[in-house]
DNA sequence: TTGTAAGCGTTATCAC
DNA sequence: GTGATAACGCTTACAA
């Protein structure tokens, strides 16, 4: 005990021991005022927060978590770490988490094993709460349900409902609302709906994270002709047969510039002058509506390639507001996920009870740019 | 004790005192066999494992922690997750890290502040690795000096160089070489070069996160004659002061923009056929080598604005290769880091012994798309 | 309000 | 090679 407190300064690192005898108090004296269990600002106090100051000294979490089993730690578990709307959420959350001195462990799963083997490992370490954005076709119930009697789960991007965990999306209905309204505005009559099948493990950098791609196409379906927006059902089939593709990138461009090869390039060459009669807007869509931007820019590619011109032929609207929508020529008008919101809502929903999960929706935003703009 | 061994089984997480009373050996051997300290594969041993099975028992890493201070974790700080090379390297870390049933502690910080509050944090959780890919323009020198003696540091894309911590980074003079000898291949005879300035704490996504900007620049600088390209220093220097930016976008990729509205429209308007002249190449550059992704991409912008045809009037090399790249219309040919060597080596300079650290530069990649395509 | 002391679950050290 | 036992640094009853 004595060897402690008087060899401490030499060069390991220094415990709450220490820092007792220096500033003169027991052990459980200085755990209390530095964990905040002790109110006054007195004498003691000062003492206490000024030797711990003097001998750097740092909580060891490892100790705090083995004895008061809480980690102050919450994982997070993503199938790509470069998906912009997964990154946003790390970025936003980090602040968050630093004001509590928690700490955020990542695991990367794209596969259902992975992904279980991911949280069973984080379960390990007794996190105080897991945040799961994952692919939504993946089948986690089983493994969700067997973890969140002891963690809070958040999902979120809406992966699959469960009543153990809770779940943050956005809410799709109202994102195609605004949407829909806008298109109406700019002057569209058509519009067509493209989605890539929501693959799983594909690679992401897509932007579409957030949002539900099932939902969405629920609301397009619902919501078309209350704006007066014409469409057909089989403008927003995805056709995976044949990959006609001459194009390279990634699975989601490919499939966006396939989409627009087949509705635009089929029959008619001379599009333009057909789009000019009065019920052209009734072979060709005059708006495509994209779960993603990388869907939008590959669309972009194929108009290009046909000479059709983005806004005054087809405007574009997509999901996501990712950074391809801005390295987009022309940029694209996208729905930005409220991201901020979001890791805010991760944040109360791991600290409320687990026994109340909730899922909760929020609206996103209609950023509007150059692939919308007004034309008349 | 007994009663440990006899209720465990009803609710509460196992420990490796109930994995020793089933398998009817002490908690220690238990220990040894689990930990791999053990070599025999007798009867023992498989009694062991079978307990540990059946009881889906999960070391608790607090108490190894605590014990043993490994605290089988690393801790990753950077700027922002967002960026796709650090997302690159993270994809590529993880597996190996899971191999290990080694943690990843994510940590965001763009300031010199937060990085050292993120580099202290990690340390009092007593990580066993520091990985830090962070903006060259912050000094972290003092910070990572004080930190160094207890935990290694591995420094990715070459923020400083310094005695007590091991560095990755590319090989930018052979980079330049590769960069250069296409260019030279290609047809063109003259080469600009564009930096952004490395500003701290900017909007990434760029791409150029590997590589040293500095460092390129001065190896363009070496080069260009050894490869028969003309350049102008004038050409080569980034204007800051006016931002004539009528280009919405990232700081990145305005100052791409305005850097080839600089070169390509200050003087003559009719610029295609000053081209064509026998020394044209002498008053515009006929190729743009940018240090990231994004600066490319509004470099283009600024080309297509001015109706230059990409690859035949200007070749535009980035590097990075970050999905931006691919994106972009035409597609970029880009610099490629070797993100999954830079993950394995962080590993090995990790477990190396902290008293050796080194300093490794890998080569990168040139990945050659359409706005290089040789034309002749 | 403060000090004392008993653990938390694991690994390292020591006898055997 | 195995088992008992003592730490690791912290929090928290409980006693003062």
């Amino acid at each position: 005990m004595a060897r402690k407190a008087s060899t401490a300064s030499s060069s390991s690192i220094p415990s709450i021991a220490n820092v007792a005898a220096l500033a003169g108090v027991s052990s459980a004296t200085v755990s209390r005022v530095l964990s905040g269990k002790r109110v006054k600002d007195d004498d003691i106090d000062r003492r206490v927060r000024e030797a711990a100051q003097q001998l750097h000294y740092e909580v060891n979490h490892a100790a705090r978590a083995l004895r008061s089993d809480a980690a102050n730690a919450v994982g997070l578990i993503t199938p790509d770490a470069g998906d912009p709307f997964v990154a946003g959420i790390i970025n936003e959350l980090d602040p968050l988490l630093c004001a509590k001195s928690t700490q955020l462990l990542l695991g990367i799963g794209s596969t259902a094993e992975s992904m279980e083997w991911q949280i069973t490992a984080m379960a390990a370490r007794q996190v105080d709460g897991l945040i799961i954005a994952a692919t939504p076709s993946l089948d986690l119930a089983e493994v969700l349900e067997r973890h969140a009697q002891r963690i809070p789960i958040v999902q979120i991007g809406g992966a699959q409902r469960l009543f153990c965990t809770s779940m943050i999306g956005v809410d799709s209905a109202a994102s195609m609302t605004a949407t829909l309204r806008h298109l109406a505005d700019s002057g569209a009559r058509s519009a067509a709906f493209i989605d890539d099948g929501h693959r799983a493990g594909a690679y992401l950098t897509n932007g579409g994270g957030a949002f539900d791609a099932g939902a969405l196409s629920a609301a397009f379906t619902a919501q078309t002709s209350d704006f007066g927006i014409f469409t057909r059902p089989e403008w927003n089939i995805v056709d995976r047969g044949k990959a006609r593709s001459t194009m390279t990138g990634t699975p989601a461009m490919r499939i966006g510039f396939d989409h627009a090869m087949r509705l635009f390039d089929d029959e008619a060459n001379d599009i333009t002058t057909t789009t000019e009669d009065a019920d052209g807007f009734r072979q060709r869509p005059e708006a495509l509506i994209c779960t993603n931007d990388a869907i939008a820019l590959g669309a972009m590619y194929a108009l290009h390639t046909l000479g059709l011109r983005i806004p005054q032929d087809v405007r574009i609207v997509s999901h996501g507001d990712a950074p391809l929508a801005v390295a987009a020529m022309p940029q694209l008008t996208s729905q930005q996920p409220p991201i901020r919101q979001i890791a805010t809502e991760a944040m109360r929903l791991m600290a409320a009870n687990r026994d109340c999960p909730s899922h909760v929706f929020l609206p996103s935003r209609l950023v509007v740019r150059e692939s919308t703009r007004q034309i008349r």
